[in-house]
DNA sequence: AGGTTCGGACGATCAATGTT
DNA sequence: ACATTGATCGTCCGAACCTA
């Protein structure tokens, strides 16, 4: 039932058939990313099913625990934040756990590596997701003939859940930005070869290093990834205008808390317009939403579930 | 459109039990 | 002592429903 979807959104096990009828399968996904997020190129996904596990925060908060919405380890979490009722944000006790229950006979082992998906889950937490591998990222990314005409510098890389956010006071700034922690994979353009390359051979010249770097997920309009512009042609066609291959990324600024890191709108109160972030470049404005969280989503449901 | 409710799948924990 | 199992408890997904 919902569960079977929830695998196959979360854990970016849909089937080959599904990712190449829709073009929106994403190999490395988190909770609660949009289905139709960031497709990847064929040349960056591995045909080997990923499955991550569903990660759970070790107590949620009262308010969450009420709603059954997903919680984070930072107090008050986001969507207490987010809701306004930061203040009610406090872990949830926990009951004292049985004692003394019989077991019945226990199965015999069946071979197992319990070792072994420990590794896994150990990849998982560094984010290296077994949906994308680095050796095939730096392969695909090095394949500079491949490159398509307009090609995404940036691609999506591993996420986390959100990051382990401490709890932020009043007129300080959280120590890490309250957004799900993305990342691209980014590719890093290299300069045309110059000479030769050794015993006369011609140099190679890969388009990119071979090599990645991670980004920070940027809100809109730098989530927008940069584009290679390929060389426009000229006149006959024969020749080609040499354009700027990369406008590279500035470094993000963020505005200090709570400018950037605002208490929300109440449900009781009008909306006050959200902060106004400049872009580093001056050129224009960025209008971003604090929370990083998904929108449809309870402040504290009253569940009747004896839990 | 966005908020609330809630059934139920799944993850985390850890005492009981098995194995070396 | 350590490994393994599996019951218990907790988290939270997502559909259905509600409300402004």
């Amino acid at each position: 039932m919902a569960d079977a979807n929830q695998d196959n959104e979360e854990q970016g096990s849909a089937s080959p058939s599904d990712t190449q009828s829709t073009m929106t399968m994403h190999p490395v996904t988190y909770s609660g990313m949009p289905m139709h997020m960031y497709p990847f190129p064929p040349g960056l996904v591995q045909p080997q099913p990923a499955r991550t596990k569903r990660r759970q925060v070790k107590n949620a908060c009262t308010n969450c625990q009420k709603a059954c919405k997903k919680c984070d380890d930072a107090r008050p979490c986001l969507r207490c934040v987010k809701y306004g009722i930061a203040e009610e944000c406090i872990d949830s006790q926990r009951k004292e756990r049985q004692k003394g229950i019989k077991r019945g006979p226990y199965k015999k082992r069946d071979g197992k590596d319990r070792a072994s998906s420990g590794n896994v889950e150990q990849q998982i937490d560094l984010g290296v997701q077994p949906g994308i591998s680095i050796p095939a990222a730096i392969a695909a990314t090095a394949a500079g003939p491949q490159m398509p005409y307009m090609t995404p510098v940036g691609y999506p890389g591993f996420f986390g859940q959100y990051s382990a956010l401490p709890a932020a006071k009043p007129g300080e700034a959280p120590t890490a930005y309250p957004y799900p922690t993305q990342y691209y994979i980014t590719p890093i353009p290299m300069p045309p070869p110059q000479g030769t390359g050794q015993d006369g051979e011609a140099a190679q010249y890969a388009g990119f290093y071979p090599a990645i770097t991670f980004a920070p997920y940027a809100p809109q309009p730098y989530a927008t990834p940069y584009m290679m512009q390929a060389p426009r042609p000229i006149g006959d066609g024969q020749q080609f205008q040499q354009l700027p291959q990369m406008a590279m990324a500035q470094p993000l600024q963020y505005a200090a808390f709570p400018q950037h890191y605002p208490k929300p709108p109440s449900r009781d109160v009008p909306h006050e317009p959200l902060p106004q972030m400049m872009d580093p470049t001056g050129r224009r404005e960025m209008r971003m939403d604090p929370y990083g969280s998904r929108m449809g989503e309870s402040v504290a449901g009253a569940h009747g579930k004896t839990q």
